[in-house]
RNA sequence: GCUCCCAUCGUCUAGUGGUCUAGGACGCCGCCCUCUCACGGCGGAAACAGGGGUUCGACUCCCCUUGGGAGUACCA
């Protein structure tokens, strides 16, 4: 049997760090076996639904790489499927017109609250015979009362669920639009689902939709229930709870391999080994390693493994990206991948390079107070002086022969390197910090480099 | 309130009755490297929530307590 799995968001929010992780798993349980992801969009709720949210979702998978096997079902266009289950429900007996109101529901329920009960619907339409015309009605599931309902679930073992506690859910609204659990449940066996990877807020859902599988006669698929991320501060993730939407990430300068590898380790894992690529996770992952324990999102640690990766980068791999965050034309300055590889080992996202890159093309228009204060000192005029000299005369324009210069006019003045290294640093970039000083300058050229020495020193003195 | 789930360093986790004086990673602290910032190297502090059982022996199995989380919609 070919393993299929899906995604199955709603478009009512922003696709968000915890999603994209139901995602992955779900994705990697596929790829792991040679079967096929699909993705659902849940957009049964026409009024909260929105194109937005749709575009996030399917910019944030593939931004993530996550692709999926076929085109995307629309939920809302199966809506005949789900009326023509629900029919057939109400055909065997079990789905009934329910008439309550509202209005009367809420009563209902605020009375058994007051009793310490559990909200429920009481089945008092169940038995109604006579079907008033032109009063609004939703559709009900008559659920069984005796017995219980067991979720085999991959990742919490069996989960056993008394039938008195689940009331008879709604399967149709009174505009005829079918629910959740209705819809998810028709949908999931018409695409030939076979495992259902989904967050463990679905939990309680389960067994109300394997009762549904069980009246319409359908084969349930397996379900694996992967515990919850948080947000740091241990709240379920949401909009108020500092959830981002994934793309987010993209714009704060993080590479979609850290993205990816990070969420897998989040509550699954593999022995000590905490950096997996793409390929080894399809290889390696399985949901026996997927923990119970909901897990804290950890930016520091995305942050180590952003760096790891963007180490690991090919510089020309980077350009685009750097390029489309950089606030500065590089045409006419140093080569972008050049200036990249100077500065990899000091970023750890793609706003660091950027922000470490743009000197190279734009000239300093300030200068670091705290740094000018802190390096320039009566020597360092003469130091200058004899560097602009030496180095002008310089035949070629290369950090071995820079690194020299330097070393020469130090041992000249018997000064230490960042007696020199560090006020040329602040007068070519306007700071205390880039790459290595014979790197920078000859990234920067011989007569930019004497050419910004100038106008720096000049306006300094000014 | 009720139902369900969960419980190892601050965080992510390894650990499936003895190999645990509990291992790794992030973060933190110290040292080294050093022209700045980083990278890197070395070292360190840091956890089995509590209480009962079961067992020759519990981090590992069972129960209770406590703590956290989810659900409880004509949302998904």
């Amino acid at each position: 049997m070919t393993i299929r799995t899906r995604f199955a968001p709603s478009p009512t929010g922003m696709l968000h760090i915890g999603g994209a992780r139901t995602a992955l798993f779900s994705w990697l349980y596929a790829r792991h076996h040679g079967g096929e992801f699909v993705l659902r969009i849940e957009d049964t709720d026409r009024q909260r639904s929105t194109d937005e949210a749709t575009q996030v979702i399917l910019d944030g998978l593939k931004w993530l790489g996550l692709d999926w096997d076929t085109e995307p079902v629309f939920q809302a266009s199966r809506q005949p499927e789900h009326v023509r289950a629900a029919q057939q429900l109400i055909d065997k007996g079990l789905a009934y017109r329910c008439y309550c109101s509202r209005e009367e529901l809420d009563t209902m329920r605020e009375e058994q609250r007051a009793c310490g009960k559990k909200p429920k619907y009481d089945g008092r339409c169940r038995h109604r015979r006579e079907h008033p015309e032109g009063l609004p009605f939703v559709v009900r599931f008559r659920s069984p009362d005796e017995g219980e309902t067991i979720v085999r679930d991959m990742v919490l073992g069996d989960v056993v669920f008394d039938n008195g506690e689940l009331d008879d859910l709604i399967i149709l609204r009174s505009d005829g639009s079918p629910t959740y659990n209705l819809a998810v449940v028709v949908d999931d066996a018409a695409m030939g689902i076979t495992h259902v990877v989904r967050g463990s807020d679905h939990l309680n859902n389960t067994p109300r939709q394997i009762q549904l599988y069980q009246a319409l006669a359908l084969q349930p698929p397996v379900f694996a229930h992967i515990p919850l991320i948080h947000g740091p501060d241990g709240a379920k993730m949401s909009k108020r709870h500092g959830a981002v939407a994934i793309t987010e990430y993209r714009e704060a300068g993080y590479l979609p391999d850290a993205v990816v590898n990070y969420l897998a380790r989040l509550g699954w894992s593999h022995g000590d080994e905490e950096v997996f690529s793409r390929q080894q996770l399809i290889d390696l992952f399985d949901l026996e390693h997927v923990g119970k324990t909901a897990s804290r999102f950890d930016q520091q640690k995305l942050d180590w493994l952003n760096g790891h990766y963007l180490h690991q980068s090919e510089p020309s791999a980077l350009v685009n990206e750097v390029a489309r965050l950089l606030d500065a034309d590089t045409a006419g300055g140093p080569d972008l991948a050049a200036v990249i590889a100077s500065l990899q080992e000091r970023s750890k996202n793609i706003i660091d390079l950027a922000a470490g890159a743009c000197f190279f093309y734009r000239r300093p228009v300030v200068f670091d107070e705290k740094a000018l204060k802190k390096n320039f000192k009566e020597g360092t005029d003469a130091l200058l002086d004899a560097f602009v000299e030496q180095a002008g005369a310089l035949d070629e324009w290369k950090p071995e022969a820079i690194h020299s210069v330097i070393v020469a006019v130090c041992e000249q003045f018997e000064v230490g390197m960042g007696k020199l290294a560090q006020p040329i640093r602040i007068l070519i970039s306007g700071g205390p910090v880039s790459p290595p000083i014979d790197v920078t300058l000859a990234l920067l050229g011989c007569q930019e480099t004497l050419a910004r020495i100038h106008s720096g020193r000049m306006y300094i003195a000014a």
